[in-house]
This record gives C-alpha cells, sequence and structure tokens, in this order.
DNA sequence: ACCACTATTGAGACAATTTCTCAATAGCGA
DNA sequence: TCGCTATTGAGAAATTGTCTCAATAGTGGT
C-alpha cells in the first residue's frame, strides 16, 4: 500500500512523543488511510468494527486527534455539524468549495489563491504554513432552486 | 443611529413576507446591530435580559435564521464550536482569517483574492455571489507558543 | 376600540455530537 | 516475566441547537 511512508511516520511519531503503539491506533490509522473520502468519526468506528476491530468510541476520537497532531490527518467542519476527517498523502494539500445548502463538497488546487492566502495571513502575522481554506457558496444545483422557488 | 437603514429593510421584509413585528424581534434586532463583533446566540441572549427583556432561547435562534434570510446577518462557524453572528452593513462583506488555535479571528478585505475565489466558484459551478471565505491558520503567537512547546 | 384568527413565543424536553470519568487492560522498559 | 502506567471501553456528561405545544399577542376586519 502506498501509505507506507505515513505509516512509519505515525510509529516514529508515537515512539518519539513516549506514548504506546496499539492495535487500535494502528487500526485506526489503516482505516483512514484506506478511505479516500471525507470521513466523519462514527463513520470510522462503523467500519472498524464491520472489520471485526472491537474499539471504542472515545478511542476513535482521541486518536483521531492524535493523528491530527502527527500532521496525517486533517479535521475539519465542511458546512455539516460533524467534524470531517481526510488523510494526507505526502504532505499534499487542496482546498475545499462547500455548497452551504445540500452540503456538497469540491475539492480545488489554486496555485494564484494560494499565494494570496499565504500573503494575507504573512500581513496580519499568521503562519502561512498551516492555513486551510474553505469557500462557502452555493452549487448550481442549489442555486437553481432558490430561483425557483424565491426564498421561503 | 446608522442601522435605520436596515431596521426599515427587516420591517419591511416581515410585511411583505406576512411575519409579524414582534417586540422579541425589534429587541434582537436592535442588539445585534449595536454588537460590533462576532457574538454567538448565548452572547445575544444574555445581553437581552440583562436589558430586561423577557425573551426566550428558541425566539433567540429562530429570529436570527430570519435575519440570515434577509440577507441582514451573516451566521457562520469561525473555528469555535458554536455559530457565530454578525450584522451586515449596507452589503459590506469581508472575509475571516481565523487562528485554529487560540481562535482569535482577523477580518480583512482582498480584491485579489475576492476576483479569484469568484473564478474558483464560476469554474465549478458554484455561485460567485453568495461565497463566505475563511482562512484558518496559527496567529503569531500561537505559532510561537507551538515552537516553545513542541506540540504538547 | 374590540374581536377573532393564527403566527409567535416560552419553557423545557429532546437530539446530535463530542468529551469526560474511572476501573480494567495491555504496552513497554527493566 | 514483572510492574508501572498509558491507554482503553462503556457509559455518563457536556455542549449546542432544534422541537413541541399550550399560552400569548400581533393583525386585519368590524
Ligand atoms: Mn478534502
Ligand atoms: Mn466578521
Ligand atoms: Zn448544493
Ligand atoms: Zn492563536
Amino acid at each position: 500500500m502506498s501509505s507506507q511512508r505515513e505509516r512509519a511516520a505515525f510509529i516514529d511519531h508515537l515512539k518519539s512523543h513516549g506514548h504506546r503503539i496499539t492495535g487500535e491506533r494502528l487500526a485506526l490509522f489503516d482505516e483512514i488511510f484506506e478511505q479516500h473520502r471525507h470521513v466523519d468519526a462514527e463513520e470510522l468506528l462503523a467500519a472498524l468494527h464491520r472489520k471485526g476491530h472491537r474499539i471504542s468510541r472515545a478511542t476513535v476520537y482521541r486518536n483521531l486527534d492524535l493523528l491530527v497532531a502527527c500532521g496525517l490527518v486533517r479535521k475539519q467542519r465542511l458546512g455539516q455539524r460533524r467534524y470531517l476527517y481526510e488523510h494526507i498523502h505526502a504532505g499534499q494539500k487542496h482546498d475545499h468549495l462547500v455548497c452551504r445548502s445540500c452540503g456538497r463538497v469540491v475539492e480545488f488546487v489554486s496555485p494564484g489563491i494560494t499565494a494570496m492566502q499565504r500573503e494575507i495571513c504573512r500581513a496580519h502575522g499568521f503562519s502561512p504554513d498551516h492555513h486551510q481554506f474553505q469557500i462557502l457558496s452555493l452549487c448550481a444545483e442549489c442555486v437553481a432552486a432558490s430561483e425557483t422557488q424565491p426564498s421561503h
């Protein structure tokens, strides 16, 4: 699998921080690196249970935070109530376009906008490296729907 | 006060949609147009109670949604768990830089980035008009703190 | 000004999601 | 292998927003 490097980085991080390498942690790592979409904690928990792992909800939440701290996972709200998680491959990043009405999410990469957000971060003393970027708008379908039935 | 125009627009909106003009609605309007920062529903409720209004939590939430529907108020998550609200003056818009660690929020206006997000919206069939834009990063203080005490 | 109609409100129950508690378990260094 | 203690599991608790429904109060018509 192509997440060997990240798996090793996770184990290194655990060791170097005096954390233990537990079955639950590795199972969660494997699960989220198998998922190629935005998943929430509940989905990960269910998937792990389906595969026969006995792991609790609290452990999933706790170790997701750990993966985020390692920089291996992104945790974000994308319009929904729940936090969504996605693994990060080799530091590649992308940004999100979120429909505020139906929740649809589109990923995009825009070097131009990345450069500009870096500049804005710098101008205000924020880290240009740890940014995350969202555009909340309305997708074509939802715009069409709202034009058919003007407001409510 | 400088929110006369918006207050009138609110009342017009209520009338034209067959909604009633209630004391609670006007009190909430006045309160949020007095606040010049991002406030959550709980803060608005407390402020109203402090001023002697008897208004319930449910009414605050319901009528905040109404103000959002009128386009007089913005409702957004800015890194925090709660929704934050801010009134809109004469359609002026700005975007937000949010510290993911301490929650600090900086407002900015960047014509360049606005043009680019418009372009990205258009490229993906999203409405270029209803966008909202956030950069989540780390403020200078939090970057300094995390460098002193590497991770947790 | 008064009435009747019904939209709106208040109080608290409820729902959804995440965090906390603490006794039991299981990594890990010696 | 042993002992220490970080981690886990199960469920309670916390947090935040929504829903319910009887009581209240705007509104249009008289
Ligand atoms: Mn993504
Ligand atoms: Mn703002
Ligand atoms: Zn949509
Ligand atoms: Zn900060």
